[in-house]
DNA sequence: TCATTATATATGGAAAACCGGATATATAGT
DNA sequence: ACTATATATCCGGTTTTCCATATATAATGA
């Protein structure tokens, strides 16, 4: 039955989209600091280092694709992680990844040409 | 101590990167179809049904960041999956993503536009 | 050796995604 | 109402990544 491929075709495109938001070192970098607890936006731009506008659109990402919660606190934003799933998911990550570090670091590209 | 710091950035860019690699639909369904066992660069070809250059540069991608491992085989290639932590990954990933099917679809862009 | 089959690599162009800087909105305090 | 603070959004340019097409390498059989 075809219905069956393209279910699974789609899936797959939708945990293709999943990987590629986390595949970003930025929105890693929140998650990670977001693992340690709740934070406001000054504070996530304070421990990242970047603009507000840079952090508040990865945030914002983050947010419709539901990595994150956004809570509203008088002018402030607290942000959490949604589901203690992702916790885990990047803790694997991390795990298999630094297992991996010199090849994925001298994987400049992901293309043909670092080949 | 700054040492810890730098640490924790460079594996964070490694699990970025590590993420950036899966977040293609093309190796998704690759790394999904080998989870049934090991294919050779054909029969790849003909369940994805994109042309062999294309599959073999993705392939080339997965190899050289260790998702999957290349065996000789005559003048064929068979390819397998390099680690079951790797599935298990891929399990959480779907079920998670799946959830968020809808919200992933309508993301049609990471950047600002789909706000 | 020559032709055929299986797989890998190179190249140019198009699209996706990221960033910096400017600006908009919303809330709280005076 | 006015100002200051916190956060969100828009815009132009650049880099990254993907694809289609063409070509190269390697192994088998005639």
């Amino acid at each position: 039955m075809q219905g069956t491929v393209e279910t699974s075709e789609s899936i797959d495109r939708a945990t293709a989209r999943f990987f590629r938001v986390l595949g970003d070192p930025t929105r890693i970098r929140i998650i990670s600091l977001l693992t340690t607890g709740p934070k406001n936006v000054s504070e996530i731009v304070e421990q990242i280092g970047l603009s507000q506008a840079r952090i508040s659109t990865h945030l914002a990402c983050l947010r419709w694709c539901e990595f994150v919660q956004a809570k509203k606190i008088g002018r402030q934003v607290e942000y959490s992680l949604n589901d203690p799933s992702i916790e885990h998911l990047l803790a694997l990550a991390k795990q298999l990844s630094s297992v991996r570090e010199q090849h994925l670091a001298s994987c400049t590209r992901i293309g043909p040409d670092w080949i």
